[in-house]
DNA sequence: CCCGATTGGTTGACGTTGTCAACTAACCTA
DNA sequence: TAGGTTAGTTGACAACGTCAACCAATCGGG
């Protein structure tokens, strides 16, 4: 509603035009998301962050898991709009490489966004579940290409979209917690997994 | 120090016999865990189900998150055991496949312990970590028997046994949360993943 | 045999937080 | 111009994590 411009609003009114409070409201819980961790975002804050003052939050949002879900859910709609500038534009197995290393980068770079959005949200609606499948059709778009050049194996694209996320996602979870095993020569970062498997993947569709 | 008998204790003090109010404190912050979330989880609460007031948690644990540390660190032991009698014995590659199922399906079984567990813990100490590598002796020993046995490709095992490992948590993780693509046919259980990724493997070993 | 210290427990208080309720200033519509 | 929705305010409340002070038992050494 005061998104969209009002009438003929937006033309000149200089731009110092203040972003309305609700989109606010989710950056400042996104900021002090990276910046304190999860225990530091308090609605309270959040407010005051925004300009507004404690309770403001309510008149946009029904409790804080809520506000937490819209973050969630903006946050994933970012990251799927990274993975694909990430992609290339190619359609390529290198292009899967470089998606899956995008989605293990984002979880590195915003851990406590990351764990907020794939974790468990309490106030989380279907909606946003949907457009998490919605981040994935890049995927299965350019899985299935590199299916039919025999450059990976299986003829179901979603499924082989679901493996390799699965496996990014579980690496870089892991990783970010410090449960891969990080001493001695069997060290191996997110991404040299993700390597692993294209490459066990592309040895497999060989011995057809 | 209360954990190990001290003397001829234990011998016939009837069964009555109390347990240690630390590891009530730790059971009952577990249960209420899978009853009600981790919002559930307060201290006072957690007191009351073992049986002492609110503030006795202080005498055993410096902090809230030192106790949820706690709880993580035994739960981890758990799935350990718990994955050590799945494997069944053998050294094969079915075992390999049982251990990850065994994952899996503690995943599903305890969710919320789930997330404690390989989530970001404030309070977590090293040695949790380092119990978590404890945790995958058994993967990396039963993975490396099968790389000799040419049942499973490349040569180090400790990095064969992170992707597995992380093939599984990814999967369980995204369908815990509903992110793994849910509906048509392209539907695929994490244990389907898993499932798919050694039969992967075991191709990729015949393309020597 | 008693005694001081440690251990494990108690009650009470304090500040912070999520949430509810009531009130108010704009603004759009009729 | 009146009325209702919208977006904001302040104030209060219960619950929670944590701190402080107090108390009972237990136990090793003089």
């Amino acid at each position: 509603m005061s998104t969209k411009e009002t009438k003929s609003a937006g033309q000149a009114t200089l731009l110092t035009m203040k972003k309305d409070t609700r989109s606010m409201l989710i950056t400042a819980a996104a900021e002090l998301l990276d910046q304190g961790g999860p225990a530091s975002v308090t609605l309270r804050e959040v407010g005051k962050r925004a300009g507004v003052s404690h309770n403001a939050p309510y008149k946009h949002f029904e409790s804080k898991d809520n506000l937490l879900a819209a973050v969630a859910a903006r946050e994933l709609a970012r990251m799927s709009e990274t993975m694909d500038m990430s992609s290339g534009g190619k359609v390529t197995i290198a292009a899967v490489r470089r998606v899956l290393h995008a989605y293990i980068d984002w979880a590195r770079t915003y851990p406590a966004r990351f764990h907020l959005t794939f974790g468990p949200l309490p106030g989380a609606d279907v909606e946003q579940k949907t457009t998490a499948g919605e981040s994935r059709k890049l995927l299965v778009a350019l899985v299935g290409a590199a299916q039919k050049a025999d450059l990976l194996p299986g003829a179901n694209a979603d499924r082989m979209a679901s493996l390799l996320q699965a496996l990014a996602h579980g690496a870089a979870d892991l990783a970010l917690n410090g449960h891969l095993s990080a001493t001695g020569k069997g060290r191996a970062e997110p991404e040299d997994l993700v390597d692993d498997l294209l490459r066990y993947l592309r040895a497999s569709v060989r011995a057809s």
